[in-house]
DNA sequence: CACCAGGCCGTGC
DNA sequence: GCACGGCATGGT
């Protein structure tokens, strides 16, 4: 049995590859085709691992529940909302995508580029491909698969793919660094990156909605009010938004 | 028609 | 250092 909100950790907007089939969800990863839903045990330790099972979000939870009463309500909505460990070149790759996009067509993208460079492990469900998978992709064919201006960036970033994947073992800041060597990161993927590939707790991505609730719900004050689990606070507050909770305070 | 979406780059000041 | 326009595409 699933002890946590399995819906709102797999639809938050940290991850692109999840879909509904039936009474499952599925995806492709380390892979593999992998079906769950509320009743499933998750005894497959690939899933334990990117899934988080065993890091004690109850009790984090309540600890930051009395930072905030806005960061509160978004907790008791949104219930127990894992941060994934997922594939450290598959999130550059989806947030690298991300920029001035919406998760739709991000998800669309997605599985374009597996049905396009990965491998097909069973009937119609392919995986994400590997850097080697796309050594030789063009500007131009990426830019026919409709990723748009982001088609040099993806180019970029498998011409640095040794480099990049260097960084999983890194602490903080070290990784922006690297990350930002690429072109088409900047600091907000970069942050994405770290929160939700390296799992760095701390780090507060601030795209137009994060700015948008900082502005209007917490006055201006800096994510340092959240520390230290200013990213977990932040997928909290950036998914309830999007849930339209806090409409009232954006009507300026 | 306009404006927006999990931004960033290049240019100009 | 900061402000600004441009950027591909699809949705509202």
């Amino acid at each position: 049995m699933i002890n946590f909100d399995l819906e709102n950790t797999l639809f938050c907007g940290q991850s692109f590859c999840w879909r509904r089939e039936d009474e499952n969800y599925v995806a492709v990863l380390n892979n593999k085709v992998y079906r769950i839903n509320n009743n499933s045990d998750i005894t497959d330790p690939y899933l334990i691992n990117y899934l988080d099972i065993n890091f004690n979000y109850k009790e984090t939870l309540n600890t930051i529940k009395e930072m905030n009463p806005v960061l509160n309500q978004a907790i008791e909505t949104c219930n127990e909302i894992h941060i994934l460990n997922q594939d450290l070149w598959e999130t550059i790759i989806c947030f690298i995508l991300s920029q001035n996009n919406n998760i739709k067509r991000i998800e669309g993208i997605y599985d374009t580029l597996c049905k396009t460079y990965g491998v097909e492990v069973e009937k119609g469900y392919f995986t994400f491909p590997r850097p080697e998978m796309m050594k030789n992709v063009s500007e131009k064919e990426l830019r026919d698969l409709k990723v748009g201006f982001r088609a040099p960036y993806i180019i970029d970033a498998i011409n640095n793919s040794d480099l990049l994947l260097t960084i999983d073992t890194m602490e903080g800041e070290e990784a922006d660094i690297i990350l930002q060597k690429i072109k088409g990161i900047g600091p907000k993927v970069s942050a994405c990156i770290r929160l939700f590939a390296l799992h760095d707790l701390n780090v507060f991505p601030k795209d137009v909605w994060v700015k948008k609730i900082m502005k209007n719900v917490f006055e201006g004050s800096d994510e340092s009010i959240f520390y230290p689990y200013a990213g977990l606070a932040q997928q909290y507050l950036f998914h309830y938004a999007r849930l339209g909770y806090l409409d009232e305070y954006f009507k300026n």
